[in-house]
DNA sequence: GCTGGACATTTTTTT
DNA sequence: AATGTCCAGC
């Protein structure tokens, strides 16, 4: 037998040797993977990477690094081992631990939950590179996607039907403002977004209807926000709907009311790890730690000093107070950086050092001081837009590229000024964020009709285009329907296929049957053709393209629409199922259209929440001003809100790696007001000595007012850098006239070709005598 | 039922 | 400044 001690420390030797591209305290990390951890992981200092590594650990080797476990057939192994620290390469040692495992886990054993379906992708993509196949068994995804998992097996016991549907918070907003009015509660008493907001709150805290309507006592307006809510939950739920904070909160009800499917995924689950734990709401943790009870093989990891998110309910609370929930919780705090300059770091930790509320951490580097942090005062907006810009143009004619700077403000209200700046200077830059594709209006029309058409009884979205295009149906007929179909309890869409039976309905019965006709159309047709094929139907043959085309700003719009069919084509293409109610699904679950991170070479602005987790060599950071960063609202802003504020200037400072640039302006104006305006305090809290003030060399005169430029110029603006069209040389581009060959209509005439947002539209006339509109990208056409 | 003009509103937003 | 929302009058 040999030596437990020898044995043990070429094990040991092995596996650091097979984590040697970590730090000491990484592999710490990846190496505990028993037990509740926190990992308190800095700003730039590889948090992706242990995560991933820490999961290739669990499912490769097991708890083997941390356990001095000996196998059967250790003597047989250990000449193989120390042959193997002394010649081997990665894949050998790999290899050769992994006939150490100890209790290795099924990779269908390990949830990884995320908040972003960017951060889940990017896990699933990294994790197939290390563990290849196996990876994909790994159950990786969002809060909401994985309890989507769970509520579709099982939501049936709690009285939903499993096919439900997921309401966005327009949606929301649309069945509150009903409630509010049936319930002669009256706006001024309880405005809609205060109801939501309050709902939202009970929802994060776990908390029900009835909860909060003990808790109201006297108190009016809680008194009617439990009212609403009440009636809201109903109708949610005979619409067989669940809004973003019930997919936790019903996964928590299920779990409490239905111990055995609980014990059933405690079981599943043997280890559990979540990423930005800092960003949990109260119904969150809760959810992990039932899930966790059995082993507490959990690992949190997150950021204290980047929680940003409180007004979305996450609470800090859930991470400072990690080590009281699960006790004997190991801390590890990752605070080596790898992205930014010592200068960068020192103006980070002297900012975040004020905070009270925070577990503590301090980030150092290797790397040199670098750059001071560059401050700058300019008169105007106008001056500081022009100013970034003329920054980046010198340095980009010294060989820096353009998507080696990002602009990041506070609120999006400042986009607008750079963005100016940016199109007169002929700089290339992508503004992200802001209106978001799945949010516009036409989107949100289309999707409507998709959803009626799959579901005739979503009485949401059947009201949000009964009458969109117009069709004289206006809201008198509508409140009829709606209280008929309460009063039969039919649904609204069965009243209106049957509008002559009622009375009350005579006048518009016709108009009525001829949208439920066009309806049961549409879904005929989707029933016998391609979703795609389905989508673009519903933009034609409801009248919305052309009503679209008559509308003043209809083209951007239309583009819009037919950019829904790509999509739609895309998912026909790549997903396993691909129907109608699944192509829905998944859109309930998504915030943007993915493959819009733009890899062509351009200035990114964005808010300071969306840059998160991003990194630039060179940051811009405007409006570095009182009132502004931090913002204050009309109410003095608490020490709280302050510390939010402090946080979030701390993401900003560390997403640069080398060139920081805080601006401000002594003039601004916002919201069609101009202030005067005192430099950040945050500029005070960083430490003098890494800062370099630069005067403003500028004379105030005719610069500024040739710099008051009209922003009326918008054909510029989209025809040059907007939209980052996707460069594609891979589809055959086709002109009038050209006859080209469908593989599913055959032989067709090209009548027009008109480029739309990186796509051809074409008209078609084929052989049978149709003409169809049809997107290149998409429609597989080959030249006859 | 539709339209136009008055009126208010304006942080951040992973799902 | 800019955009969405509401309501009175047609």
């Amino acid at each position: 037998m040999c030596d437990k001690a020898v044995f043990n420390s070429t094990k040991k030797s092995l596996f650091d040797k097979y984590f040697g591209f970590l730090n000491p305290k990484q592999r710490e990390a990846v190496y505990s993977i028993n037990g509740p951890l926190l990992v308190l992981a800095g700003a730039g200092s590889g948090k992706t990477t242990v995560i991933v590594n820490r999961i290739a650990n669990i499912i490769l080797f097991g708890n083997s690094a941390n356990s001095d476990f000996l196998p059967e057939n250790a003597d047989i192994l250990l000449p193989l081992m120390q042959n193997t620290l002394k010649n081997g390469n990665s894949a050998e040692i790999r290899e050769v631990l992994k006939k150490c495992a100890v209790e290795p886990a099924e990779p269908y054993r390990v949830l990884c939950i995320t908040f972003t379906n960017k951060a889940a992708k990017e896990f699933k993509e990294r994790l197939a590179q290390t563990l290849g196949e196996s990876a994909r068994d790994i159950w990786a995804g969002t809060f909401h996607s994985i309890c989507v998992r769970i509520l579709r097996r099982h939501i049936d016991l709690l009285g939903y039907s499993n096919d439900f549907a997921i309401y966005d918070t327009d949606d929301c907003k649309k069945l509150i403002t009903e409630i509010i009015k049936e319930l002669n509660i009256g706006e001024s008493a309880l405005p809609v977004k205060s109801a939501l907001n309050a709902i939202s709150k009970a929802k994060e805290n776990d908390r029900t209807a009835k909860d909060e309507l003990f808790d109201a006592g006297k108190d009016r307006f809680l008194h009617n926000v439990a009212r609403v809510y009440e009636v809201y939950q109903t109708r949610l739920k005979s619409a067989n709907a669940l809004d973003f904070d019930d997919i936790i909160m019903l996964t928590n009800r299920l779990f409490d009311l239905y111990p055995d499917v609980l014990n059933k995924y405690k079981e599943h689950f043997k280890y559990i790890l979540v990423d930005e734990y800092q960003d949990t709401n109260p119904s969150q943790s809760k959810l992990v730690s039932k899930l966790a009870n059995n082993k507490k093989n959990v690992c949190v990891v997150g950021d204290d000093d980047q929680s940003i998110y409180s007004f979305r309910g996450a609470t800090v609370e859930n991470i400072l107070g990690f080590d009281r929930e699960y006790q004997n919780a190991k801390i590890i705090r990752l605070e080596q950086n790898y992205r930014s300059a010592g200068n960068i770091l020192k103006a980070a930790n002297g900012i975040i050092e004020n905070n009270v509320g925070r577990k503590g951490k301090e980030l150092w580097t290797e790397a040199p001081d670098g750059e001071k942090i560059h401050i700058k005062k300019l008169y105007t907006q106008a001056e500081e837009a022009e100013f970034i810009c003329e920054t980046i143009r010198e340095k980009v004619a010294k060989g820096a590229k353009y998507s080696d700077f990002a602009v990041l403000y506070r609120v999006n209200a400042l986009s607008n000024s750079l963005e100016t700046a940016f199109v007169k200077k002929r700089l290339p830059y992508k503004i992200f964020g802001g209106l978001r594709f799945y949010e516009r209006r036409e989107i949100k029309d289309i999707l409507a009709y998709l959803s009626v058409i799959a579901n005739p009884s979503d009485s949401v979205r059947l009201r949000r285009i009964i009458n969109v295009p117009r069709r004289a149906i206006g809201d008198t007929t509508v409140d009829k329907i709606a209280s008929l179909a309460t009063e039969n309890d039919v649904s609204m869409f069965s009243v209106i296929e049957n509008a002559r039976v009622y009375q009350e309905l005579k006048r518009s019965s016709l108009k009525l049957e001829n949208f439920a006709q066009l309806i049961n159309e549409l879904s005929d047709f989707s029933k016998t053709h391609t979703l795609p094929e389905t989508v673009s139907q519903v933009i034609e043959k409801t009248g919305y393209r052309v009503m679209l085309a008559e509308e003043e700003n209809g083209i951007e719009r239309e583009e819009n629409v037919l950019e829904l069919v790509s999509s739609a084509a895309l998912f026909a293409e790549t997903a396993e199922n691909p129907t109608l109610s699944e192509f829905l699904n998944e859109l309930a679950l998504v915030s943007d259209l993915d493959g819009y991170e733009t890899d062509n070479d351009s200035v990114a602005l964005m808010t300071v929440h969306s840059a998160k987790g991003l990194e630039f060599p060179t940051v811009f950071i405007p409006g570095f001003e009182e009132g502004l960063f931090p913002i204050t609202q009309s109410s003095f802003g608490s020490d709280r809100e302050i510390e939010e504020e402090r946080r979030l200037a701390y993401v900003a400072v560390t997403r640069a790696k080398n060139s920081l640039y805080l601006l401000h302006t002594e003039n601004r104006m916002l919201y069609g007001r101009t202030e005067f305006r005192r430099i950040s305090r945050f500029c005070d809290e960083i430490p003098q000595s890494v800062c370099e003030h630069h005067s403003k060399e500028q004379k105030r005169s005719a610069f500024s007012q040739n710099t008051a430029y009209s922003s009326s110029s918008s054909g510029i603006k989209n025809n040059i850098w907007n939209k980052p069209k996707p460069e594609k040389a891979s589809v055959e581009v086709f002109d009038e006239g050209s006859v080209v060959m469908h593989p599913m209509f055959g032989k067709g005439e090209v009548l027009s070709a008109t480029p739309m947002g990186g796509d051809v539209l074409y008209e078609i006339e084929f052989a049978n005598g149709s003409i169809k509109r049809l997107m290149g990208n998409f429609a597989k056409l080959k030249k006859c």
